[in-house]
DNA sequence: CAGATCACCTGCTTGC
DNA sequence: TGCAAGCAGGTGATCT
């Protein structure tokens, strides 16, 4: 997306959901009308647009897209007209967050592919809490979803259940080395689109296919043949090989 | 503080 | 065929 909306001016922005952009549509699109935008980047799941004197934060949630000329369609809920082509916010459940510099972007834990393995070591040691629901606490590692700790707790071979202060630093030095790989491999396969995620052009990620646990309830693990189980841990569909994670 | 539950939404799949 | 229940990539509030 970088190179569509690097150094373009936006001249018009318009919202239409209140969950998606809590406050005034009116105010939002007066702070944004006219800005160019200087750049753009990310911090753990936050796509944030630099404007110059603030910028915009966008949450695609569970089922968000952001499109670059995308055609009218609907829940769309943000739209933005540059000076050359468009960005469209589609989000059907509306979970989803457009908000101008907001707060929780700086209460973010550290990027799990740039925090190095000492630093995680020590934040895992301060923790008695488990291990899967840590990995998902944003303000522990930031930008870590669903899948992904899912599928790095089965490359690391521990159990979601795991005590994060009990984990030995072997081990912890495996997890971390599977958080960063789980991550760079998905990015190079473009994602997991198991039903709504696309890319800024619409094109669906190929990564779901090589999901080793996620989304593969009752079936063999590929390291074991063991069948892969599924449980409620925080709230959140877990998946593991109970043979593979102790 | 850990952790469970619920809530915010729509839409798809499953089971009766 | 129809309908209700269950489930989904996230996050935050509230209660125990």
């Amino acid at each position: 997306m970088a190179p569509f909306v690097t150094g373009r001016r936006i001249l018009r922005a318009e919202f239409s959901s209140r969950f998606v952009v809590t406050g005034s549509f009116d105010d939002l699109s007066a702070k944004l009308e006219g800005r160019t935008i200087h750049g753009i980047s990310r911090r753990a799941k936050f796509i944030l647009l630099d404007l110059g004197e603030g910028f915009l934060s966008i949450h695609l949630g569970m089922t968000g897209r952001l499109l670059i000329d995308a055609r009218p369609q609907p829940h769309t809920y943000g739209f933005f007209e540059l000076d050359r082509g468009t960005l469209a916010f589609i989000d059907p459940r509306q979970f989803g967050k457009i908000e101008w510099s907001p707060e929780r972007v700086t209460r973010l834990g550290p990027e799990p592919l740039s925090i190095p393995f000492d630093e995680f070591f020590a934040r895992l040691k301060a923790r008695h809490a488990r291990i899967k629901p840590l990995l998902l606490n944003q303000a522990f590692l930031g930008g870590l979803g669903n899948i992904y700790a899912d599928e790095a707790l089965h490359r690391a071979g521990i159990h979601p259940k795991a005590l994060a202060s009990r984990i030995s630093a072997p081990r912890a030095r495996k997890l971390h080395q599977a958080i960063q790989q789980i991550l760079s491999d998905a990015i190079e396969h473009r994602g997991s689109s198991i039903s709504d995620y696309v890319d800024a052009e619409g094109e669906r990620g190929e990564f779901q296919q090589l999901h080793g646990v996620y989304g593969r309830e009752g079936e063999p693990c590929l390291q074991c043949g063991s069948t892969v189980r599924r449980i409620v841990l925080g709230g959140r569909g877990t998946h593991y090989c109970p043979k593979c994670q102790r």
